[in-house]
DNA sequence: ACCCTCGCATTTTTT
DNA sequence: ATGCGAGGGT
């Protein structure tokens, strides 16, 4: 039996009668003649399981829109039958628009989303089943964070030896491996305090239960567990979705797999699109075997490559062939191209970060003046923290910058105060939230009156709000709390029964809860930044039609449509990066320890290390014409300033390809002498040769790299042999002001100061007096 | 209850 | 450098 008609026997005979004759009717699609011969393969090989492996720049997501499409066009399904999944809200977003380019209709799509979005949504559909309510809430880390700190406590854990943060990993971890607590074995939980961890998981599930509330990856998890236990809705979806596409189906983890390869079985018109060799988020679970896996559980599978690119000049493709080509555990791609070979991408070496950001602030200034846009432009970085010292620089030269990414809006803390007033409104149970405010802003409700209200709470299992109502009208609370509280509560009360529009209402809300009166009061510049993100928080209410829609999307969504004003260039992570493209790309921070990240290294060896192979893939890749890699010999890390050797990807490189520019002049040696050493380090890279590197870096596999060198700071200070100070000198102290040693233990020095007295200091936070 | 200071760890990357 | 929790003073 086919597929087709596997599915069709599903459905009824109106829908049959009505599908079967436009379908074959439907004119050949003019859409379908600009494609090349694979892609035009990928949409048209609509049976049955279908894998395509599509590298970089290929023309992917216009693959899978017009798929879609062509669907839609020969009327094998309409919208809301098929379901696309993404990792990404921009992907999504994407997505979408170019379907309504296509399709002239609007919204036509209910079932594209992100993952985690399309799991809320059948969820909350369902939600009785697993045992929440529709209105359940969606818990961001902080909130995840602060119950596990709660259970900790409540078991006595050492927060100090067992942090919060390593269970929600660990749980994290857990759930997109698929594994419920009572799959979680001993040896798993072995490694957080002393076995508890598997307790804990269930407690906090447990708890998320009771608060009517999931986390991200319970979203998966629990729709999972949903179809599981329930034939009848499960078989309900699988007619629903006649046709699936995934993107990006080299990031999946195992929950998603599973969730998939469950939901494709009936129809078996499964499409997923990805590169394994853009795979890069292992670190959360990622499975690129789960490529795979495709072709072991579907061995009907039609397989097809797209290797065409589109988007990179030759020599840009070249270096990033090259680069990947080091990584072994690959399907092996070829990407070709019929475009020019253009600039070879360029490798500098600069003396540190400031310089770094200098001269590329000076490059995008020149690539202006030739007449390249700044929204054709982006840095690419390792890490967020790269980008301080860019934005530094380009307010001083005036280049207009935006950041994507990076802090996210919803998550500081004046939005998520609102937020949790504006939860609290909607749903009077969220004690998280409850939890949040109760004392912000300040109000006199301290850690006394919220352990009052717990001890009713808890053992009754009803929520904050619930118990504080009740025990208003008790004399348990003290007569100023109780007072404070009562407010509160009216407070709330009167929110909730306000008319108008949600954004009325957050007005409302954002003023009368004094978060605007507190944030007035600072009256700095950083307050006055919070008070524009509160009006920002409002304005973005407006776009949606109820409050509840509002938290779900802030929920989902990570990230905020900023209002565009002119042409910027663009500053972010690679990670962030990938699916973009830019003309003209800077890729600074090639440095080892930075990219490849140690800690890649040090936790997943090889592994880690091709994964941030991919990663520089990913960021060579999103150059259309112009790819500029820096690398520093010094760098401020967490305040200290080390020196790192050139990654060992700029060895990698293949020479031919590549332009190597010395530096004109030497770099300014300034401020100190001590820093020579390391900005000769830095000119390794052309010394010994392109060919002893590249040997190097055949015989792959995973060197350890000498550490960084800290050559100021504590560090330094401490592993010193002796001290450059001497009994009796006088020496000169940031804090302590002038005094004079009285005596030097390695690098400690205890020194009589004139004003502070005795004390132990470090030599390197001491200068000799002036 | 609140404020301040100190010591300490911390940060890759995101739905 | 920054941000958090602990501890002590008001």
């Amino acid at each position: 039996m086919s597929a087709e008609s596997y599915a069709a026997s599903a459905r009824s005979i109106s829908e049959r009668a009505r599908a079967t004759p436009s379908a074959r009717a439907s004119s050949p699609a003019p859409y379908l003649d600009s494609l090349n011969p694979e892609q035009r393969r990928a949409v048209e090989a609509l049976d049955g399981p279908v894998l395509v492996l599509a590298g970089a720049g290929v023309g992917k997501t216009r693959v899978l829109t017009t798929r879609i499409a062509h669907i839609l066009g020969r009327r094998l399904a309409r919208g809301q039958e098929i379901l696309a999944v993404t990792f990404t809200n921009k992907a999504a977003r994407e997505m979408r628009e170019r379907i309504e380019a296509l399709t002239g209709i609007p919204d036509g799509m209910p079932w594209m989303g992100t993952f985690h979005s399309i799991g809320a949504k059948i969820l909350r559909r369902h939600a009785e089943l697993v045992g929440l309510k529709p209105n359940f809430t969606i818990l961001d880390t902080d909130d995840q964070l602060r119950l596990l700190k709660q259970l900790l406590k409540a078991e006595n854990i050492d927060e100090k030896r067992w942090p919060a943060r390593a269970l929600a990993g660990l749980i994290d971890d857990w759930k997109n491996r698929g594994l419920t607590p009572a799959d979680v074995g001993a040896r798993e939980a072995a490694g957080f305090a002393n076995g508890l961890a598997a307790k804990l998981y269930k407690d906090y599930q447990g708890r998320l239960k009771t608060l009517n509330a999931v986390d991200f990856g319970d979203l998966l998890l629990e729709s999972l567990r949903l179809w599981r236990e329930n034939p009848d809705i499960l078989a309900k979806y699988q007619e629903r979705f006649r046709y699936i596409l995934v993107d990006e189906y080299q990031d999946t983890n195992a929950v998603q797999y599973l969730w998939l390869r469950l939901i494709a079985q009936t129809s078996r018109n499964l499409c997923c699109v990805g590169d394994d060799d853009q795979s890069i988020y292992g670190w959360r679970g990622a499975e690129v075997e789960n490529i795979l896996g495709f072709e072991r559980d579907f061995p009907d599978a039609t397989v097809i490559r797209l290797e065409r690119n589109y988007r990179s000049t030759g020599h840009i493709l070249a270096v990033a062939a090259g680069l990947i080509a080091h990584n072994r555990k690959r399907l092996g791609k070829t990407l070709f191209t019929s475009a020019e070979p253009g600039a070879k991408p360029t490798v500098r070496g600069v003396h540190d970060s400031h310089q770094e950001a200098r001269e590329i602030g000076d490059e995008i200034e020149a690539e202006q003046r030739r007449g390249t846009s700044p929204a054709d432009m982006a840095i690419l970085l390792r890490t967020t923290a790269q980008m301080r010292a860019f934005e530094d620089r380009f307010n001083e030269a005036g280049i207009p910058y935006r950041i994507v990414g990076g802090p996210r809006f919803y998550e500081r803390a004046e939005i998520r105060d609102a937020l949790a007033y504006l939860r609290l409104v909607a749903q009077a149970d969220d004690d998280l939230a409850f939890e949040r405010i109760y004392n912000t802003p300040r109000r006199g409700l301290g850690e006394a009156t919220l352990a009052q209200l717990h001890a009713v709470a808890r053992p009754a299992a009803l929520s904050l709000t619930h118990t504080a109502r009740s025990l208003i009208e008790t004399d348990e609370l003290k007569p100023k709390p109780r007072q404070v509280l009562r407010d509160l509560l009216a407070d709330f009360e009167r929110w909730r029964a306000l008319p108008g529009t949600p954004e009325d209402l957050a007005r409302v809300v954002v003023d009368e809860s004094g978060l605007v009166a507190m944030w007035t009061a600072e009256k700095t510049q950083e307050a006055n930044g919070r008070l524009d993100n509160l009006k920002e928080l409002v304005r973005a209410i407006g776009e949606f039609p109820t409050l509840e829609a509002f938290l779900e999307h802030v929920a989902l969504v990570t990230e905020v449509q900023s209002q565009d004003s002119g042409p910027r260039v663009t500053l972010m992570t690679m990670h962030a990066a990938k699916g973009l493209e830019f003309d003209v790309v800077f890729l600074p921070g090639w440095e080892e320890g930075l990219f490849p990240s140690q800690r890649a290294l040090d936790d997943n060896g090889l592994a880690g290390l091709e994964e941030e192979r991919r990663l520089a893939y990913v960021g060579v890749t999103r150059a259309r014409r112009r790819a500029a890699i820096y690398f520093a010999a010094n760098r401020q890390v967490r305040g200290l300033w080390q020196s790192s050797p050139p990654s060992r990807f700029i060895d990698e490189l293949p020479e031919a390809h590549v332009e190597v520019i010395e530096a004109a002049d030497p770099p300014n040696y300034a401020p100190a002498s001590r820093f020579d050493e390391a900005v000769f380090s830095g000119r390794r890279y052309e010394t010994p040769g392109w060919k002893r590197a590249q040997e190097r870096s055949q015989d792959a596999g995973y060197r350890r790299p000498a550490p960084p060198r800290v050559i100021e700071g504590r560090a330094m200070a401490l592993g010193a042999e002796t001290s450059a100070y001497r009994i009796g000198e006088r020496v000169f102290h940031q804090k302590f002001g002038p005094g004079r040693v009285t005596a030097v233990d390695g690098a400690k020095l205890t020194v009589d100061f004139d004003k502070a007295g005795r004390k132990m200091v470090l030599d390197s936070f001491i200068s000799r007096e002036a």
